[in-house]
DNA sequence: TAATGACCGGATATGCTCATCCAGTCAAAC
DNA sequence: GTTTGACTGGATGAGCATATCCGGTCATTA
């Protein structure tokens, strides 16, 4: 066989062929799983030539580590367009939106059944919100403004209960699980609960806190697309 | 060797030669795990022949099968003795005795570190409460009481989700896990706002909502006994 | 200069044999 | 009747040799 040329010095066709790769690995790795899709897979499957993919990725983990970052961001872009002004609506546009992506979905709740050999690398506190220090700042704040309870620096560890919590136990129980839909709601209602006081806020506050609700969200957001900027340009390698 | 006779037809030496063959058991798996002990072990650590093993016990999972019912027995009874009037009460009490117990924290976290192979069988819901009915029964009851809000039909998702992921989640985060006792508080707070009204209830309602609340456990405990005694008594075998 | 795919070799899977382990039994001892 | 522990056989694991796979490279092509 035989097919080369160099039409594509253009980055913008670079970044697009960078995106087919990512595409073509999206729908392997939810069929048949990290461990069983290989690289010639996803070069077919993208139809560039094996080594075409490693003009992009160093390794073939480093692909994946794209994978998953790619994901992320578009979940936080996600929810940034729904523009949430307080606690709750953060996580319950957070849990809807992680619920309905499979790949972070399975990340969060380390389901090795996908993700294979992955599981246990990619996995410091739930992922998408493990850039801790921004959460921990983001509560500081709220604590401060009253708008939730003091929990001497256990937000993180209530949040990420819940989180985790709501994310897994579904699938264990009998009946089968509920509608995401569902899931979300009690999700983001139980950590609203969890952390909020119950009184009211002032006017001014109600408004800071927005501000900081998007900030957060804006600082999280800007950090995982530098982490995803970096696995896509020149060559990478990283730890999501 | 040799060493034989009849001294124990007496039903309560009898008994009490099951119990310490359940303390070797006990003592065996939580140092080497379940795969790893064998029942050779367990004899040896409790002063009787392997023979001896099988008068008490059908197969070996009918063995660690008592054993975990009379863990869950024991908790039950401890959570009872401090005769807790509220859900919050009842959760933080729960919680506290859930996490002293290696067995069934193990068991609910679904850890096979220490069940092997015993783990996705011996689980359906968190394990302790699953009596399903129970606990259904005893949140219709605090909903009609108005002790607690509508979830329609969802309290032991919620339940569920809260209990599973305050009992992994900890282990995950970065930095030492917190005190158990900080746990169980955060994870019984969490319960009572996710599920609670916030309205004061007449006197009247208190009430009864403490003797539901008891009932409950009775009805948990009494349930968990029968179990226990099933597999204590002749001959047994079942899937807690 | 960009892209390809044949190729390399380390890692992993497969198939096999032989040794060991251990749940469960039961004849003998008391 | 009660307890024991030697014994059995199915299962599990260790050890190894061979085959296959697949991540990563690079000489070749255009």
């Amino acid at each position: 066989m035989s097919k080369a040329g160099r039409p594509p010095r253009d980055p913008a066709q670079r970044a697009e062929r960078a995106h087919r790769i990512l595409d073509a690995a999206a729908e392997l790795i939810l069929r048949w799983g990290y461990d069983k899709t290989t690289i010639d897979d996803v070069a077919r499957q993208a139809g560039v030539a094996k080594g075409t993919i490693y003009l992009h990725w160093k390794t073939r983990e480093a692909l994946f580590t794209a994978l998953l970052r790619r994901e992320r961001v578009r979940m936080l872009a996600e929810v940034r367009r729904s523009a949430p002004h307080t606690p709750r609506d953060l996580f319950a546009a957070l849990a809807a939106a992680l619920l309905r992506r499979p790949l972070l979905r399975a990340l969060v709740a380390g389901d090795s059944e996908v993700l294979g050999k992955l599981v246990g690398q990619k996995r410091r506190g739930p992922g998408a919100l493990d850039s801790s220090t921004a959460l921990d700042d983001y509560y500081a704040e709220l604590t401060r403004l009253g708008a939730v309870r003091d929990l001497s620096g256990d937000h993180a560890l209530v949040i990420g209960s819940v989180l985790y919590g709501f994310l897994v136990t579904p699938g264990l129980l009998p009946g089968g699980p509920p509608a995401d839909e569902r899931v979300a709601a009690l999700l983001a209602d139980t950590v609203e609960r969890a952390t909020a006081t119950g009184r009211a806020l002032p006017e001014d506050a109600a408004r800071r806190v927005g501000q900081a609700t998007l900030g957060y969200l804006d600082a999280v957001e800007e950090l995982a697309q530098r982490k995803l900027d970096d696995s896509l340009s020149p060559l990478h390698g990283g730890a999501m």
